[in-house]
DNA sequence: CGAAGAAGTGAACTGCGGTTCAATTCTTGT
DNA sequence: ACAAGAATTGAACCGCAGTTCACTTCTTCG
C-alpha cells in the first residue's frame, strides 16, 4: 500500500481549503455574491475549478461557510462592544456605533451580509446571523431591566425590532449604493447619533 | 391599408395584458417569485409563452409591475390606517396592526414583497416601497410633533428605523416559514401588542 | 372574398454558471 | 526506481429559464 495521507499532505490540503475560503471571502467583500462564481474563486485561489469540489461538495456549502465566517466576525464585534459598556443606554450606543462603523468601512460586505440575493443556503445562515445579533441585544436589554435602568418589556420583540431598526436605518442606503454598483457611501454618520437616540428611547432608556 | 387597430382589438389586448399581470400576481401570492416563471405565468393566463413578450419587453418589466401593483396596495392600506387615527400613538398602533394583519393573512406575499430574492428590477422597486412606508410613518410623526404629542426628533431616521423594526419583528418569522416552504404562520399575534408598545416608546409617544 | 398585416403560438435557441470526469501530475512506501 | 493510488486539472457537459422567430391564425377593410 504505497500511499498514505501523510501530515505534510494533510497540511497542504487544509491550506488549500483555507486559500479557497479566503479567496471567496475576498471576492464577496469586493463584489458580493454576484461576482463569486466558482471559476472566479478558483482563479483567485490559484487552483483549478474542479479542485474547489475536493473541499466543498457544492457551491452552496462554500458560500454558506464564507457567510458564517464573515458574520461571526461581525456579531462578535458587536457583542464585545455591548459587553464592555456599563449602562444599557451606553451599551446600545456602542452597539450602533460599532455596527455602523464596520458597515460604513465595508459597505459591499455589509450589503452581502444583510440583504444581497444569494443561495438559499445563505438565506438560512442569514436567519442565524440576525438571531445572533438579536441575542446580543437581548442580553443587553435583560441586563438593563435587571439593573432597573429599563422598564419591563418583551425582550425578544424589542431585540428583534432593534435589529431591524438598525439595519434599515443604516444599511438600506448602503444597500441601495451597492445594488447600483457604485461603492460610494452616503452621508450616514450624522444619522448615527439620531439612531442612537431612537434606539435608547425605544427600549425605555434615559441617557 | 386593410388592418387598423380597432377599439375592439385594443380592448382585447389590454384585457390580455391584464390577465397576464394578474396571473403573475396570483402566482407570486401563492408561490413567490420562485414559482413565477414566464412559462407558468403564460399557462395560468391562458396564453402562449411568446405572447407574454407582446406585452412586456422582458420578464423584469413584468415582475417589476407585479411588485408595484402589490406594494401600492399595501402602502395605501397602511397610509389610510395612519390617516384615520387621532393621536400619534393611536396612529402607530393602527399602522402596525394593519401591516401585521395583512402580512399574517398573506404570508407568502409579505415575504415576496419584503425579502424574497428576485430580479434586480424588483430590488429597485423594493427601495421605493420601503421609502413609501417610511414616508407614511414620517407624516404621522411630523403630525405628532406639531401636535406636541412627540418630542422633536429626526423624522426621517425615526421613520426608516420604524419600518425596519416592524419588518424585522413581524415578518422575519414569516420569511423563515416561507423560505422553508411551509405556509404555516407562527404565533406572532401576541407579539404585535409588544411591538406596538416598542414603537410608541421609540418615537416618544405616551399611550 | 381576399389581400395586407397584426396578433398569437410554442418549439428551438441561447447564455450562463454549477458540476463532472478522463487524463495528468504528485506523493508515498518498498 | 517503481507501482499504487490519491490530488489536480480544465475542458466538456448539463439543466434551466428567459428569449426569439418562423409559422399559423385572426382581424380589418376595399
Amino acid at each position: 500500500m504505497p500511499y498514505r495521507r501523510t501530515p505534510r499532505v494533510e497540511a497542504r490540503l487544509s491550506a488549500s481549503r483555507e486559500r479557497i475560503l479566503s479567496a471567496a471571502l475576498a471576492i464577496v467583500a469586493e463584489h458580493g455574491y454576484a461576482g463569486c462564481s466558482v471559476a472566479a474563486v478558483a482563479r483567485r485561489a490559484g487552483v483549478a475549478t474542479g479542485s474547489v469540489y475536493r473541499h466543498f461538495p457544492a457551491k452552496a456549502d462554500l458560500v454558506a461557510e464564507v457567510f458564517r465566517t464573515a458574520s461571526r466576525r461581525e456579531v462578535d464585534a458587536v457583542a464585545r462592544a455591548a459587553a464592555l459598556e456599563g449602562t444599557a443606554a451606553e451599551a446600545v450606543a456602542a452597539v450602533i456605533e460599532t455596527f455602523a462603523g464596520r458597515a460604513l468601512r465595508a459597505p459591499r460586505m455589509a450589503y452581502a451580509l444583510l440583504a444581497e440575493p444569494a443561495d438559499p443556503a445563505v438565506d438560512a445562515e442569514r436567519l442565524v446571523f440576525r438571531r445572533a445579533y438579536a441575542d446580543a441585544i437581548a442580553t443587553l436589554i435583560t441586563r438593563g431591566i435587571a439593573a432597573g435602568e429599563l422598564p419591563d418589556q418583551d425582550v425578544q420583540v424589542s431585540a428583534a425590532a432593534l435589529v431591524g431598526a438598525i439595519g434599515e436605518a443604516l444599511v438600506a442606503p448602503l444597500a441601495a449604493g451597492a445594488a447600483a454598483g457604485t461603492a460610494r457611501v452616503p452621508e450616514v454618520t450624522g444619522d448615527t447619533a439620531h439612531l442612537i437616540t431612537f434606539a435608547q428611547r425605544s427600549i425605555g432608556a434615559v441617557p
